[in-house]
DNA sequence: GAAGAAATTTAAAACGTTTCCGGCAAGAAG
DNA sequence: CTTCTTGCCGGAAACGTTTTAAATTTCTTC
């Protein structure tokens, strides 16, 4: 800036000025200096900036260490990123590890300052990090929704939605008895996944059971172990409701192993967030949910909130996308 | 600082001294500003001490957008979370964006010092990003060697042990035509997987292709083309050496889409980096390559470089595990 | 053509560290 | 008792920005 200064023949407080477009340095004096900014590739440094104002430039990404699997972080990192290029803010990645509570990252960054905006997911009805974030003040943007009356900013996909349309596509299919293997009930997601998925048994009328011993977070091989024990049981469920794709999986082979295959015995829609169950065969359906929609989104409502943006919309809720993604 | 300062009756020059461990400090002056920071909770202002020592305490990694799939970015990052905790150093996930040469990300992090070091993959022979952090001495730690003649630190799988294995596996379960789909070729470990295998098919005097039209960044939709085709050709291959968990899924899925079944009509060993592949039927044979221990590796090697260390021995080479993975 | 208003520019301080250099004690040597 | 060395500590400048408050120029208006 200095250089800058000096080439122009103006006092570095004008430079300053000019190249953050104040209006009240003349415009053909902002041209100019921007111009020259530009001709000798000026780049703010960021440390002097945030030193000074006290804003990082900085987003953080919390990761949690379940969705590890099958990159379902990656998709969101890769949506973020998108929404942040050619923004001057920058995506660090946290990620809270297995022996910790997911708030003290949260705390941790709010104390010290280490961004200035904070996203997450696996939101909790009153998740507690969201009830902290508010009482700060500082800005966020949850992947899911909280019951608490203050509205805040969240992108949630419809999973009310996505499992009543699921369990409608097994009754079509002529199953009785469905079930669905849900999220931990904890998560704000599990309930309006139950949801759609009550609403559309009792509209049809058909049986039903859900699943206490294994949930999506559990490892594939609980899952399958599970469905395995339980089709030997009478009265087996024929209906899988699947939140992921591993559990799909899972659920195919736990009835494999018993000799049942899919279409057959029993049917499955599940959840898309990658193209992997394309191509297994049999061909599994699918209602696909776009992370990497969802990060992008994510990140522009945390640049509105960023910029001074006083949040009325700052919700999305995502439609499921019921035909096939087209192809890569 | 001042604050410490006001408490222990010392001058901030002092407390700056005291809390990084100075030896022309008293001992026991060191001892008591330590305690009273830790007292007060003080933590260093990042932006201030990067803006005066220019060292930013941030590791960046490169992100490709391959790598978005199957969490082969997630994974590393995970590892490299790891190696980094504890640390005063924070992870900034870097994407390269297809429509952009993956040289420029580097340039711009070094022009402008937005990171102490960089870790990538994907890795070329004479990679030009290893080049040009060289020529600036810019710590860096690579997935993958170069053949460049100066050494420099990388963390990387044996592709050639787990392609020479894995097509001595096929050939011992009489597979009389291997095959091998390779990443693409101008990446160093396409050259290894490539030895390997070659070796393998050497020894045993079996017949053997490597198709040029395939490569493990194909869309799994091109892979399962492309093998169905090749299929309904004379003299198709009848073991597959697959270097991912989905080029297998698409090469099964190929099959199935003529009827032949894993087992019977052809075999597959197939590289693992997650636990996808354990529970589909029929079961694919694996060899694991472990991720996650390798980002935690590299982000070791790192931090030696970044901590002074002359690099002699910060090259690591992954053998691959041959058992199965314990489950999860 | 001078006073006041408006428009434009600038000097200087500050953000929280680190570091160069100098200073002050206390003990050792003469 | 003076001088020198050694061991600790402190003053002040600097890193590159932003911002407050003030100074300078230019424009109106009578």
């Amino acid at each position: 800036m200095r250089t800058i200064a000096g080439l122009t023949g103006l006092a570095v407080t004008t430079v300053s000025r000019a190249l953050s477009n104040h209006a009240q340095i003349a415009l053909d004096t902002r041209e100019n200096v921007q111009r020259v900014a530009r001709e000798v590739g000026y780049l703010p440094d960021r440390a002097a900036q945030r030193l000074k104002t006290g804003r990082t430039h900085v987003i953080s990404l919390l990761l949690d260490p379940h969705e590890e699997i099958l990159g379902f972080g990656t998709s969101l990192l890769h949506g973020l990123t998108l929404a942040l290029r050619g923004t001057p803010y920058h995506l660090i990645a946290t990620p809270n590890f297995q022996d910790e509570p997911a708030i003290d990252p949260v705390n941790f960054i709010i104390r010290n300052k280490l961004a200035d905006g904070i996203i997450f997911s696996r939101t909790e009805p009153f998740d507690p990090r969201v009830r902290l974030l508010m009482e700060n003040g500082f800005p966020f943007v949850s992947h899911g929704r909280t019951d608490f009356s203050t509205q805040h900013a969240y992108v949630d996909f419809d999973n009310s939605a996505f499992a009543y349309e699921a369990t409608r596509r097994l009754i079509s299919k002529g199953r009785s008895r469905v079930t669905i293997i849900l999220p931990p009930k904890r998560l704000t997601f599990a309930q309006h996944m139950l949801h759609g998925f009550m609403t559309a048994v009792r509209e049809a009328g058909v049986e039903y059971e859900i699943p206490e011993a294994v949930t999506l977070d559990s490892s594939a091989g609980m899952i399958r172990d599970y469905v395995n024990a339980r089709a030997a049981e009478p009265n087996p469920p024929d209906g899988f409701v699947c939140g992921g794709e591993v559990s799909a999986l899972a659920t195919i082979a736990g009835h494999n192993d018993r000799g049942m295959v899919l279409g057959r015995e029993f049917d499955i829609v599940a959840k898309q967030t990658s193209r992997l169950l394309s191509h297994i065969q049999p061909r599994v359906e699918t209602i696909y949910e776009d992370l990497a929609a969802a990060g992008e989104q994510m990140g522009q409502l945390l640049i509105r909130q960023l910029s001074g943006e006083t949040g009325t919309d700052l919700q999305i809720l995502q439609a499921p996308r019921f035909g096939v993604p087209t192809s890569k």
